[in-house]
DNA sequence: TTCATTTTTTATCATTTGTTAAATTTTATT
DNA sequence: AATAAAATTTAACAAATGATAAAAAATGAA
């Protein structure tokens, strides 16, 4: 997926705004298995996946709890690192071997600092990954795990041909023995 | 809880960027139970709440789900309809009699097009309010329904108090009664 | 206050999901 | 292909939550 499309996809930009952006993103390539943001770490960096699946996810006593997968065209940030300067509470894992492309996030601010498009681009960014999370939240807590299930095998069936069956299972919010049983009752 | 606290808050604007802003946003009050905005319509308004609390719920099958709680200094608004001028699904009650200051959508494009400041106030308000909706998200999917009440017992005391326990345990993800099981519990 | 209504709690039983362990299947490596 | 490792499924029992109904407590109106 090329980075224009992404872009544009956000929110259209003149082009001499969508130069100045461009002008700071690179292209990086890393191995399955790679841990790409670190939880406990400030984060600065953006990335916007070209090709390859990402999880989210948060150590909680010992197991790990995914609660986003990425995959071609969307963004990979650490939302409280990018938005609050802060450690953010999530790893993010290559799940497959990844291009991606790189946005500082400094240079980022200095953009919208004089910029209105690029101002704009990003409050568009926000809005939508907000509508997108919430749209999540409200489905987790309306609908039962088999519901959840069927709703990501309806929406994003590569999904579940691409990530193993227990990151699915955490993202749906039950154990992988329940998912196994929620696939076996289905059939 | 004044109009200048609010708009500071998300994003310190420049003293005439704040008129031009203010310049747009009205004052209004609404009896206990009036709906500020309603599912299914387009909601072109944002209030920013001075007094009172509210929730928002969509209505499932018959009963309605809670999966927000907003209170004095909070921003109310169908995050669907102002970011994609679509219907929004939730309908937003007023639990207290409130007093609202009232923002129109319209206007606030228009600034967003022409005060740089205002883009980037808006787009900090995006940020802020992801940032929070991620937090409910990781909250409802790591935590069980003792601890998340306990969290909110904690953290926001005062929605226990002021809030009944039917809203509080949809809110929550459960049934009153096993609300009330869970406090019987923990005494 | 009194009465009716609403809200909250308690109790019982059903259903769903979790936990643990073992069996089976798939994947990766030699 | 053979082997080892990892992933998935199945099974049995435990724990948490749901559903329904009834009792108790709190609230609001006359």
């Amino acid at each position: 997926m090329e980075i224009d499309t992404i872009l544009d996809e956000i929110f259209k930009l003149p082009e001499e705004s969508k130069t100045a952006l461009k002008l700071n993103i690179s292209q990086i390539k890393y191995p399955k298995g790679h841990i790409l943001l670190n939880a406990g770490k400030v984060e600065s960096n953006i990335y916007f996946i070209k090709k390859g699946i990402v999880r989210a996810y948060v150590n909680q006593n010992d197991n790990e709890i995914t609660f986003w997968f990425g995959k071609e065209g969307q963004t990979v940030i650490s939302m409280k690192s990018y938005t609050q300067d802060e450690k953010g509470y999530e790893d993010i894992e290559l799940l497959e071997d990844c291009e991606l492309y790189e946005l500082k996030k400094e240079n980022l601010q200095k953009l919208f600092e004089t910029d209105i498009h690029i101002a704009n681009w990003g409050r568009k960014f926000a809005e939508i990954e907000l509508v997108k999370t919430e749209e999540r939240l409200i489905s987790r807590q309306f609908k039962n795990a088999t519901d959840r299930y069927l709703e990501l095998l309806t929406y994003h069936p590569e999904l579940i041909r691409r990530i193993q069956l227990g990151h699915i299972a955490s993202y749906l919010g039950i154990t992988q023995v329940s998912l196994s049983r929620i696939r076996a009752e289905i059939k």
